[in-house]
RNA sequence: GUGGCCUUAGCUCAAUCGGCAGAGCAUCGGAUUGUGGCUCCGAAGGUUACGGGUUCGAGACCCGUAGGCCACCCCA
C-alpha cells in the first residue's frame, strides 16, 4: 500500500477517462460560444465572507461544508463551493454593468466541498457554469434552462427529467414562510427529532426533506406557487410560456426550494429518471435577484446554472453510453528502431514529422523490434516508421499496422506519405460510421 | 456529522476448521542477433490498509484508526 494516496473525496483523472473529459468540455465550450456566453475564470478560492453572504449563512455549504483556508495573512478565504458568488463579484469589481446587459458569462472548473463521500460525491468536484447577469426575464430564465437540457441531449443523456418550481422574492416569500412555519409548528410533534430545529432556522429545507414522515407531512404542507405574489405569478407563467413554446418538458415540483438563499423567483434541477439512489441531480440552477445587492453592489438581476460533471459521467456510465469511455486515439505514426544504440535519429525523424503536424511518437527504449512493434500496435498507431539499414540510402520503411503491409519511403517524402495514408484512414473511420 | 457493509500483488479475485500467501490479466525478459496483436518459457511484484490484542501459530478471531462503497443530512 502506498504512503500516500488522494486526498479522502478527491481523485485522480487518469488517461482512460481523459477523452471523456474532454469531450464534455469541448461540448461545453461550443455551448457557450453558440449561446453566446463569454468565457470567464475566477479565483479558487475567495473572501468566505462572500460565500457566507452570498449564499447564505444557515446553509449547509457554508455552516458544515465551507474548506476554510489557514493562511498567513489576515484575509479569511476559503475554497469555491460554487461558482455564482464569484462571479458576481467580478461582475461588480469590473463594472460590468456597464456592458451591454445582460451580460452572458460560462465557465467550467473545481468546486470544493467538504462533504462526507459516495459515488458521484466528490470533495473536489467540477461544474460548466452558465450565468446571465442584469436581465430580469422572463425569456432569458427559458434561454437558461434550454441551455441546461441541451448540454445533456448533446452529450447524450437520454432520461433526463426537469423540475421547474418558482420559490418568490422578498415581496412574497417571507409571507410564505411564515406561514410554512407555523404548519409546522402545528405539526412539531410529527417532525423527528433532528430536524425540529429547522423549523426555526430554515423551514424552506423541510419541504424537500427525503425523511418518510416528512414527506408524508409535505404533502399538506402550503406551496409557495399558489401564494406567490402578482409579479412573481406572472413571471413564472410568462417563463411557461416560454419554455413550452421551446418544447421543453418538466413537471412542477412545488417542494423545490434548491440549497442556497440567494435563489429567488425561477429553480430548476434536471435529475435522470429511474435513478433511485440519491445522488441523482445532474444539475441545476435558478434566478438570483438579490445576490449582487448582499455582496454590496446595486441590485441587479441574475441566473444561472451548474452541471456536476463527474454526475454527468456518472449518468452516462449507467446509461451504457458509449460516450462514457470514448477511446483514446493512437498517434499517426510511432517511430521504432532495428539499431539499439541509434535512438537519435528515431528522435530526429519524429521531431521532424511532428513539425509537419503529425501526432509521432518515438520508441526509443532499447528493446528488440518485435517488441516496439507490439506496442505500437497496441496503442492503435496507424504506422511504424522502422529505421534500418535501409537509412544508408536514406529509406526507412513504412509499416501499415493495420493491412500488415510495408514499403520502403524516401526520408524525404515520408511526412507526405504519412499524411496521406492518415488522411485516408480518418476517411474510411467516417465511412464506417 | 449519524448508521450499515467492505479492504489480500498494478487490476479482478482465491486461500477448507486458525496451520508454508496463490491464480488470471497487466509489466519486464527469453524462444525470434530486422518485423506486431497468437503461442510457449521465465522473472519481478506482498508489512494480507494501518496499529494493537487473543493464540504454540492470525489473511482469517477481537478492539481501535484510516480509506472505499451504500443509506441519511445535503447537494452537483
Amino acid at each position: 500500500m502506498p504512503a500516500f494516496r488522494a486526498p479522502r473525496g478527491t481523485r485522480d483523472i487518469l488517461p482512460a477517462e481523459g477523452p471523456a473529459w474532454a469531450r464534455l468540455a469541448a461540448i461545453a465550450a461550443d455551448l457557450a460560444r453558440r449561446y453566446g456566453y463569454a468565457p470567464i475564470e475566477t479565483p479558487l478560492f475567495e473572501l468566505t465572507a462572500i460565500f457566507e453572504r452570498g449564499l447564505g449563512e444557515g446553509t449547509d455549504v457554508v455552516e458544515k461544508e465551507l474548506f476554510r483556508l489557514e493562511t498567513r495573512g489576515d484575509e479569511v478565504s476559503a475554497l469555491r463551493p460554487e461558482n455564482t458568488a464569484g462571479i458576481v463579484r467580478a461582475y461588480l469589481e469590473h463594472g460590468m454593468q456597464t456592458w451591454h446587459q445582460p451580460v452572458r458569462l460560462s465557465t467550467i472548473g473545481s468546486m470544493f466541498r467538504y462533504d462526507r463521500p459516495q459515488a458521484g460525491r466528490y470533495r473536489q468536484f467540477h461544474q460548466w457554469d452558465a450565468e446571465a447577469i442584469g436581465d430580469p426575464g422572463p425569456a432569458i430564465d427559458a434561454e437558461l434552462v434550454e441551455l441546461n437540457a441541451r448540454f445533456y441531449a448533446e452529450v447524450g443523456l437520454t432520461e433526463v427529467r426537469a423540475r421547474l418550481n418558482s420559490i418568490g422574492d422578498p415581496a412574497c416569500r417571507p409571507g410564505y414562510v411564515a406561514e410554512l412555519t407555523a404548519f409546522y409548528r402545528r405539526r412539531e410533534a410529527l417532525i423527528p427529532e433532528g430536524d425540529r430545529r429547522r423549523v426555526a432556522t430554515n423551514p424552506l429545507r423541510l419541504l424537500d426533506s427525503k425523511e418518510e414522515a416528512l414527506v408524508a407531512l409535505n404533502a399538506d404542507a402550503p406551496r409557495i406557487v399558489e401564494r406567490l405574489c402578482a409579479t412573481c405569478a406572472e413571471h413564472f407563467a410568462a417563463v411557461r410560456v416560454h419554455l413550452d413554446a421551446l418544447g421543453i418538458a418538466y413537471e412542477l415540483e412545488p417542494r423545490l426550494v434548491r440549497g442556497l438563499d440567494y435563489y429567488t423567483r425561477t429553480a430548476w434541477e434536471f435529475y435522470r429518471a429511474g435513478a433511485e439512489g440519491q445522488q441523482q441531480a445532474l444539475g441545476g440552477g435558478g434566478r438570483y435577484d438579490g445576490l449582487a445587492e448582499l455582496l454590496g453592489g446595486r441590485p441587479t438581476p441574475g441566473i444561472g446554472f451548474a452541471i456536476g460533471l463527474e454526475r454527468v459521467i456518472l449518468a452516462l456510465e449507467a446509461q451504457e453510453s458509449p460516450h462514457a469511455r470514448p477511446p483514446s486515439p493512437g498517434p499517426a505514426a510511432v517511430v521504432v528502431g532495428a539499431d539499439p544504440d541509434d535512438t537519435a535519429t528515431r528522435l530526429r525523424i519524429a521531431t521532424e514529422l511532428r513539425a509537419a503536424g503529425l501526432s509521432v511518437r518515438a520508441d526509443l527504449g532499447r528493446r528488440r523490434l518485435g517488441r516496439q512493434l507490439e506496442g505500437a500496435a497496441r496503442e492503435g498507431a496507424h504506422f511504424a516508421v522502422i529505421v534500418g539499414d535501409e537509412l544508408a540510402a536514406g529509406n526507412v520503411l513504412v509499416r501499415d499496422l493495420e493491412a500488415g503491409t510495408q514499403r520502403t519511403v524516401p526520408l524525404g517524402g515520408l511526412a507526405r506519405h504519412i499524411a496521406r495514408g492518415e488522411a485516408q484512414h480518418r476517411h474510411g473511420v467516417a465511412a464506417e460510421e
